[in-house]
DNA sequence: CTGTTCCACTTGCAAAATGCAAGTGGAACA
DNA sequence: TGTTCCACTTGCATTTTGCAAGTGGAACAG
């Protein structure tokens, strides 16, 4: 199904599965920006390149932690989702959130939103999934 | 003092400051193996290469996340340890546990360590916390 | 003081991954 | 039937990685 891991570490299992720089901001443009297109995906702020990004999706994809399918508004267009499993990665990506938040003088993040994440961690996760899911 | 990021959205703001393989896998073996000296690391399960490891160093001592000091007890030794900027990553590295052990059928992740972390995640973090001070 | 050992790197080089720009192929629309 | 649009693919120069061997300095042994 997979690439062998390297070891059974949970840590390196999960490195190994998405753990690169790309995968990342992909998924982080699909939970926190709404992307679903190819196109989309493409314009980051980060400028990804074409060739990474598609192999990025189709490792992914590989991984079953997204899923790509047809657009029913356009059959000429792809739309990528999360799985179950890759929604499952929303708590890191909140950490990652959560650090970079704080030590980066100048973050992006908003402030309402880090106070949400410190107050109610759980609940917050709750309305992001609910998000994703409809 | 470091890099420049390419974007302060905070999630890229962390994989550029310590988001690759090799990084995370050093912290871990400081915080879960408790390893300190260069030798040590150079030994881990998924066999960095010596002048990755180096590079990694640096680049995370750098980044203030980890600090190098002589060996107390043998001066021509060094200890590598984490700053208060790198015990903070301890939240992330739980996660990636807690998902690497979600998704591996083969998981190393021992039951107990999984059922603490969901049980009383805070109370987890507190105890590492220690252990990591003393 | 001199030679050996140990440790923490450094260096050189081949192989793999990345980034950039341009090209391709197939569906849909004009 | 020709044009457009979109999701990739390809080619190639540059960068990063991995592997193996080498170096330099501190400490210890004789």
């Amino acid at each position: 199904m997979k690439k062998e891991k390297r070891s059974h570490c949970p840590i390196n299992f999960s490195l190994e599965s998405f753990g690169d720089k790309w995968s990342l901001l992909i998924i982080r443009d699909i939970i926190f920006k709404n992307k679903s297109y190819y196109g989309e995906f493409l314009d980051s702020e980060e400028k990804i390149s074409t060739n990474i990004l598609a192999n990025r999706l189709s490792l992914l994809e590989r991984e079953n932690i997204i899923r790509k399918r047809k657009d029913p508004a356009n059959s000429s267009k792809y739309i990528y989702s999360l799985t179950e499993k890759g929604i499952a990665l929303l708590p890191i990506l909140l950490e990652l959130i959560h650090w970079g938040a704080k030590y980066d003088p100048d973050t992006d993040a908003p402030d309402a939103f880090i106070e949400q994440l410190e107050a109610d961690r759980e609940g917050l996760i709750w309305e992001i999934v609910a998000s994703l899911e409809k």
